[in-house]
DNA sequence: TAAAAATACTCCATAGGTATTTTAT
DNA sequence: ATAAAATACCTATGGAGTATTTTTA
């Protein structure tokens, strides 16, 4: 079952006709006519009444409503991951140990956020080897925290030194 | 974009593994590695990253949740078209003129809806000639209404005499 | 060095096009 | 008689398989 067929399909109840669908969707009429066959065979209902004006069946109507959520669905897909693209969307997950948390971060994310509104950024709080665990899985981008241990293939970079 | 690769990526999320994916999809290994890269081509992002463990990116965090739901969807579209054609499901529009209506309707209905839980109806009120419209647009199944005008197209079978 | 993913190639099914026929107003 | 849908036919794309190579843990 392929979008495009379910587009066209739409097309052809809004339009009420095969020929108005093909030109729609840039197909030549036969196309439209086969897709439909298709589709009907897959689903091994007929949803189209031909003849005189095209009809829907019920079981056409009910294609009709669910098929058009399912393609909002469908687009609304494609535009989230566009706009993650453009770097207009997106999650940050960090992970912090502790006084950092309270100390450092809040003031930093304040001003990530009012920079980039449209980032959700997640917080997670715990020790060191729970974080250090927890990026290896990826199931963290980054973490402000205190050395790893040596030898994990964590990338770790030096920020400031505790100042007690 | 298809409903298959849809349920392929889904597979190799659950499982983490191509080769596994490529098994309960009853697919042979490369399929599903060109199945993923037509649908990362045809979105223009990665989803997966390859290596170690497999990873999704934060592009297949998001196509992960947001295709699940497509794919519920078109599920239980399909169940619901099914559920038509074993008349365990459906929808019965009815057009009635008064006093029809209110008199004989509501048993016959009663009965029915009894019998065939599953099976909603529409009743609509009018007078015959927009009843008669109705029916010739598709828009009711059938009626229960006086003999509509001669040379029209409907089918019309006297069930009673006004007792008047 | 094993296990998994990628690549190279081959084959075949089918989506889509052109041209024509059938159907219905 | 005319407009629309169906059918017949053809081609080319690409989906899926087999076999092999490359990658990485």
């Amino acid at each position: 079952m392929d979008l495009k067929t379910l587009k066209t399909f739409q097309m052809i109840v809004k339009y009420g006709s095969f020929v108005r669908a093909a030109e729609e969707m840039n197909y030549v009429q036969s196309t439209v006519t086969m897709q439909i066959q298709k589709l009907e065979s897959d689903l091994g209902v007929q949803l189209i009444e031909r003849g005189k004006k095209l009809q829907l069946t019920e079981a056409g109507r009910l294609f009709h409503e669910q098929s058009l959520q399912i393609i909002k669905n469908m687009e609304q897909l494609q535009s989230n991951l566009s706009d993650l693209q453009l770097g207009e969307a997106g999650n940050i997950r960090i992970g912090v140990t502790e006084p950092t948390a309270s100390h450092r971060l809040p003031r930093i994310v304040a001003r990530f956020m009012s920079e980039f509104p449209n980032i959700r950024i997640s917080v997670e709080f715990a020790n060191t080897p729970t974080i250090s665990e927890r990026l290896l899985k990826g199931e963290l981008d980054f973490a402000l925290c205190s050395a790893p241990d040596l030898g994990s293939e964590l990338y770790f970079e030096p920020l400031f030194k505790k100042s007690s």
